[in-house]
DNA sequence: CGCCGAGTTGAACTGAATCAAGAAACGTGG
DNA sequence: CCACGTTTCTTGATTCAGTTCAACTCGGCG
């Protein structure tokens, strides 16, 4: 089948009994984005909890002007508004595609029903929130202890690869600099 | 009973069935730290999700020579080493008692069992992360588009009274500055 | 009473922002 | 497939918020 990744994916953390396994994929919708496609608009309640199959997802805010790209969502992880999905409220943000992406996603009823049938349902729902929670932490340990330059190399050690697609002026932003200054960080390491 | 505020905090975001609530009660622990006192020292696992009945406590990392504090969870509300709890993982920070504190306290083995048996375990599991991401994504946020003032603004506004109570040092570093140059804001600004 | 940690203030320094202008890369239509 | 316009990236000059180092004050506590 085509959710090999995924099943790959959950099974790094436990084994996925195949009945569980079997309603989980009847619930699961693929949803496909071509580049720079927004995915969700401000305004919005979030309704899925995805796993990115392939693509790049970029979270932003606009603010006076600019846009501040506070999360960057890469293949093989799951990717929501996670805030908006729990509480059922708008999001602030958008989200859009930085590069042609393939989605696994779950809406919220379905998740919800997963819940209270299966144990994998529970166990997805914490692992998304696992997974997203100690990315949120580290990351905001890095912003108040790293310098720009550090957490630059980071992402360069983190996701050699998947940073070339990323145009520089969203990475500045992430890594909380101007574009300008991250041009002279990547002059002077190189 | 003594867990009032707890029950009521829970009941703000859905209705408890009196069984479920019981069985949760049986299996609550509480625990109380004294000014200044560690709750949880680096290089050990977090064995519970808490509820801060009365109190404030600090997470800081130790690095080269400086403490930063990078959490600050005030009375009512959820704290825990979510991270370490869930993967069973050593912490590398520590959590500290900034007044006298008492909490709420399940352990990873009885929140299972929770989550097995009832409901509301679940629902209590579902809380915490919630309460705790959405806390970590706008403070996220903060630290990427907030000015330095801006963000001790943000405190003020948020927890006017309890602050008072925080040092200047723990406040500074929370917002990511020196205690010298959160002096010289407060000046600023009064 | 004297000490010690916490807060304040000053002066010099630094990393990054801002403003500005030119170069390179990108994609869209002819 | 090239040409043009737009966006992105680079580089320079100036400014500014915050750091660092250092000295001094204040308040509580042994």
């Amino acid at each position: 089948m085509e959710h090999t990744k995924l099943k790959q994916y959950l099974e790094l953390f436990s084994p996925l009994p195949a009945e569980d396994w079997e309603f989980f994929v009847s619930r699961l919708l693929q949803r496909s984005f071509s580049k720079k496609e927004l995915i969700l608009q401000a305004g919005k309640v979030e309704n899925y909890v995805s796993f990115i199959e392939s693509g790049i997802i970029r979270y932003f805010v606009r603010e006076r002007e600019k846009e501040i790209t506070f999360e960057i969502a890469f293949e093989n992880s799951f990717a929501t508004a996670y805030d908006s999905f729990l509480t059922r409220t708008p999001v602030w943000y958008d989200a859009a595609a930085l590069t042609d992406t393939v989605l696994w996603s779950i809406s919220y009823e379905d998740l919800q029903e997963m819940y209270s049938r299966t144990a994998v349902g529970n166990r997805i729902g914490r692992l998304a929130a696992e997974e997203l929670y100690i990315k949120k932490n580290k990351r905001q340990l890095s912003l108040l202890k790293d310098t720009a330059e550090q957490r630059y190399m980071n992402l360069l050690t983190d996701y050699p690869h998947l940073i070339q697609f990323i145009p520089l002026k969203y990475l500045a932003s992430y890594i909380g600099i101007t574009p300008q200054a991250l041009s002279r960080i990547r002059r002077r390491i190189s």
